[in-house]
DNA sequence: TTCTGTCTACATACGTGTAGGTAGGGGCTC
DNA sequence: GAGCCCCTACCTACACGTATGTAGACAGAA
């Protein structure tokens, strides 16, 4: 990628506005689905100008999706950092990743995608900067189970199953009835608590589960 | 849908056979995705001996989800029928589900792909047939709760996480390390265990919790 | 200051591949 | 020989990408 450090305001401001559309119609669409003309006329441009800026449709995509997982991860990364009793950094983990989810939608979505379309590019980049996550997730609850405040389950699956809750919540929640859009905060507040529940008495021993502790809000 | 009634042994098996290609090209690429050369490719007819059978793409679509739903939805509305012990139900039906699943690697994808493409066919078709099984589920969960064996919870997210988490095993899971594939029996039953724990410990009741039954495989 | 050359950031028009769908013919079975 | 089933040979639409043109900004020299 060439410098661009001598370019004019306008056109790094284009530039911005072309990811932008990017990002959401290739969350809403994926990488057939998306078409160049939709993102170009969101834009304001003629859709050849798009060529100008990006070499082809798939450089735009790997923009797009660079951008949005280079926003999301230092949220969740920072909110994973170790903290004291583990119960209360599960219950400040879990907040602070749906709250950045629900704000992010296309971030969802975009994972979602991933998962089905396979597109090599947006594969690289999920692994690039989601795996790391997950990892992270997986050390959290062994580190709590080494400390034997964290009762015994599969590290792995236990952080897959809570991932994809959350990743279903927010890509189909609106399929299903009682219906509700993933922006309502009603609903993600619901949806938080009970993922919460589920979290806590999944990792809670025997002794614990006697008197669940209210964790604060 | 025409009745078909006379056609030749030959002709009904070309067409099945062409949905069950469509079934699994479908299911990997989504209706924009999905080519028709490729369907007939894997019959080994020419393509647009494809539109004899089926008016155009989007008929076939419609007969492979069609398929795919028809022969799933029994074996979970089954397993769902109302069964003595509120936690032995839940043991059997999730083994149930999950082993369909497994067997039906489609099914997930489909699911899946429904929620992020929203082809209105195929919207359509997962309200009619997948929306009464998690009304199901929802309401054994409910009935649990009001007959005090189930600890309270919002059943229908609790339905949404369990689900949700399933599919997103079946669709997804090969992409994360440590790495394996949705076919390896080992690791879609130490899922299985994961996701019984979860649910299990998340509808146990406080006294329940100090002395969890061992439940049978 | 003014003219000139060059670069940026677009636009217009076109090439090209590809994929869905159609028309009509022919072989095979009953 | 009649009809079902599948073929070859098209047509049409669409979407990515390219070739080429141009308005305006800016730098530097006269």
């Amino acid at each position: 990628m060439p410098s661009r450090s001598r370019s004019t305001p306008a056109a790094d401001d284009t530039r911005e506005r072309v990811i932008d559309a990017a990002q959401a119609i290739f969350a809403r669409d994926g990488f057939v689905g998306a078409k160049m003309q939709e993102i170009a006329d969101r834009v304001g441009i003629q859709r050849p100008s798009l060529f100008y800026h990006f070499k082809n449709k798939e450089a735009l995509f790997v923009a797009a999706h660079e951008q949005v997982f280079a926003r999301i991860e230092p949220v969740f990364r920072e909110s994973l950092a170790p903290n004291g009793d583990p119960f209360v950094q599960l219950d400040r983990v879990s907040r602070a990743v749906l709250a950045v989810m629900a704000e992010e939608p296309d971030f969802a979505r975009m994972v979602a995608r991933t998962s089905v379309d396979r597109h090599p590019a947006a594969v690289k980049i999920v692994r690039t900067y989601l795996q790391p996550l997950i990892d992270l997730s997986v050390a959290f609850v062994r580190d709590g189970q080494r400390r034997g405040v964290f009762a015994d389950i599969d590290p792995f699956f236990f952080t897959l199953n809570s991932w994809g809750a959350a990743l279903v919540y927010f890509v189909a929640r609106d399929l299903l009835a009682p219906a509700a859009k993933p922006t309502d905060a009603r609903d993600v507040a619901r949806f938080t608590t009970t993922l919460l529940q589920m979290g806590n008495r999944a990792l809670a021993t025997s002794e614990r589960r006697r008197t669940p502790a209210r964790r604060a809000s």
